[in-house]
DNA sequence: TCGAAGATTGTCT
DNA sequence: GACAATCTTCGAG
């Protein structure tokens, strides 16, 4: 299925945006639970939306992958900040990522937001990400998806529950349809099994080779 | 003030 | 699969 096409996720363009009490729990279930919420972001140049498809949890100061492991910094401020809120970052001198801050055990967690299936404003994605790529590569990444959606450090700290940038329930994703993996580009606790894909779907970022695989459980 | 690391991506082989 | 690009952040001195 190309980006263009009609897709399921079209149907739950205008449902509830999940409130802040959604993220105020346990945050692996929250990265799960995410799979098929609609992220939506409102620019000057218009709307992007995207059913969220690939997830990572990060779970606080224990978590020696997690940002909050290095304490509480300026940088890492936003992580302290209530459930709900977005945690937007630079990384590698050129990239933007986004998370929703949760708040489990009273940790300061959140959830890497790294692909989602364009729903809404595929040709403003396009005009963002150059119009000679693939429309699977579009939002297929962290950096991708926050390049094609316009989120930089303006929304750093900004509530997910309202515009510039929310998230809205979507259709559900069943557990059959959900794999577990072990977190992407990470040396410390690289084999904690916290990233959670729709399966199948093409927007799902590449995995490296040989990487571990198994159906999600409750 | 300096140096190293980094939740990535695109390009080349 | 390997590697460079690019710069913010933070710890060390």
């Amino acid at each position: 299925m190309t980006a263009g096409a009609a897709h399921p996720a079209r149907r739950s363009r205008r449902r509830a945006v999940l409130p802040a009490r959604f993220y105020a729990r346990d945050t692996e279930r929250v990265a799960r639970e995410l799979l098929g919420a609609v992220l939506e972001c409102h620019t000057p140049e218009g709307v992007a939306a995207g059913r969220i498809v690939e997830t990572e949890a990060y779970l606080g100061e224990h978590d020696a992958a997690c940002h909050a492991a290095a304490g509480r910094t300026g940088r890492t401020e936003p992580l302290y900040g209530p459930p709900g809120t977005a945690y937007v970052y630079f990384i590698y001198g050129m990239h933007w990522c986004v998370n929703a801050v949760t708040r489990a055990r009273g940790l300061p967690s959140a959830v890497l937001i790294r692909a989602v299936a364009p729903i809404d404003g595929i040709a403003l994605m396009r005009a963002r990400r150059g119009a000679s790529r693939r429309d699977a590569d579009l939002t297929n990444g962290p950096a991708k998806l926050c390049q094609a959606f316009g989120i930089d450090v303006r929304h750093n700290g900004l509530p997910l529950q309202q515009p510039p940038l929310l998230i809205r329930a979507g259709a559900p994703v069943p557990d059959r349809d959900v794999l577990v993996t072990p977190r992407i580009g990470i040396r410390r606790a690289a084999d904690w099994p916290l990233r959670f894909t729709v399966a199948g779907d093409p927007f799902v970022s590449r995995a490296p080779a040989h990487f571990p695989v198994r159906r999600y459980s409750r």
